[in-house]
DNA sequence: CGATTTTGACCTGCGC
DNA sequence: GCGCAGGTCAAAATCG
């Protein structure tokens, strides 16, 4: 599966998201169902940056999307007990970013968040949803 | 042997 | 300006 902005609701970017919505639960979320296993999902694109989020109710957060993830940091929020994982692409000149952390009330959830393009194909070919 | 992963420390940004 | 939170990088150890 691709996992591009093309894919998700292209939402401007959540309005008034300083104070009542949280990171992973603005207010207005796009609740869409596509071909992905994905529950929830909203995208936010900014003035060339792309910001993917959705989430997933795989008790596994690791999600093969194609690319190669190099792990490159751990972080506890506060806002969540659960550890938040840092993720980067391997390949050379992929500046893509990804952020995955536990749902903070269901840790059966897990929250993905992508961050960037990636300017390179997919090292992996093996899309299970293709 | 090389790449990748893990934990900690450090740095930056924003808020107050 | 300081404090807090979040994010990134680095060094070492481990696995393939």
């Amino acid at each position: 599966m691709e996992l591009n902005s093309e894919h998700f609701l292209l939402l401007p970017q959540p309005e008034t998201a300083s104070t009542t919505l949280s990171p992973v639960n603005p207010g207005g979320r796009a609740c869409v169902d596509y071909t992905l296993q994905t529950n929830e999902g909203y995208a936010t694109t900014m003035e060339g940056k792309v910001k993917i989020a959705f989430r997933t109710k795989s008790g596994v957060e690791v999600m093969d999307d194609g690319y190669k993830w190099r792990k490159y940091g751990k972080k506890m929020i506060k806002d969540n007990p659960n550890p938040r994982h840092y993720y980067r692409c391997s390949r050379a000149g992929c500046k893509v970013k990804k952020r995955v952390e536990r749902d903070r009330e269901d840790g059966r959830f897990v929250i993905t968040t992508y961050e960037g393009r990636h300017n390179h194909e997919t090292p992996h070919s093996s899309p299970p949803y293709n």
